[in-house]
DNA sequence: GTATACTTACTACAGTTGTAGTAACAATCC
DNA sequence: GGATTGTTACTACAACTGTAGTAAGTATAC
């Protein structure tokens, strides 16, 4: 087992999201959540989850015949790091930054924009 | 030449921002300046930037016997794709979520949160 | 109890990325 | 004008990623 990274591929990132929701998720089960209509084989799904073992980001355990997978971090953790990798790399390492750009861009409703003001009034109000 | 990703690996950021920081830049002069002391081979950086000519995204011209290097595309729409890129995989393609994560970070500082006050005061302005 | 179905374990292979060496050619130093 | 220096072009190779096939073992259907 190789030193966690936490930074995930594409494909390694549709594969967290359907354990994240349900811990102790099959092969299967991931399968035919993330692919319904078996846009890929079934066991390529099971190398991408046996390679996310080896990385230790997932552990399995074997019930009976089948492996039951769980994941060794949380979402939360993953979504920071993934956040800071693309700060450090394309936002010169500075997080507000990137916020600056997501408020300038056109990517954010007028919903969007409310619950952010919303956010840092209560951060204003508890610093 | 392939068709444009735009997303960029690690060292494709190094490379790129270094030529959005000067336009018409040579091998030599990337390498010295993101690797001072040498840290990684000059033909390192060489297959770097010929890798990113044939995807499209620089171009080069030959100048006597030296090769400049252009980028095609603008460092913001490259902040542009990487940003969606990661929304896309990690925060359920809402931009949304992506600032709300932000804001409850600890990652940013108070000039942080008050620059982004004024932005989204403007906005609420313009709008 | 043999054929069928499911699941795992293992192997394979092409494309991408990080890394660098070598050959060849031009310029320049004496 | 031969040796040295700088630059490019090309080649190489291992790790990682996307993709999937096959073998083998267990369960189930009759």
């Amino acid at each position: 087992m190789k030193k966690k990274r936490y930074l995930f591929s594409d494909k390694e990132w549709e594969i967290m999201k359907a354990v994240w929701q349900k811990q102790n998720i099959t092969v299967k089960e991931v399968w035919q959540q993330i692919y319904p209509n078996q846009e890929k084989a079934y066991t390529t799904v099971q190398t991408y989850m046996d390679r996310l073992v080896e990385k230790g980001i997932l552990k399995k355990a074997k019930v009976g015949l089948v492996n039951f997978y769980q994941a060794r971090i949380t979402e939360e953790q993953a979504l920071d790091k993934a956040t800071e990798n693309l700060v450090s790399r394309a936002f010169n390492g500075s997080f507000g930054l990137l916020a600056a750009f997501l408020i300038d861009s056109q990517r954010l409703d007028p919903s969007d924009l409310e619950k952010i003001k919303k956010l840092l009034e209560e951060k204003g109000r508890v610093t």
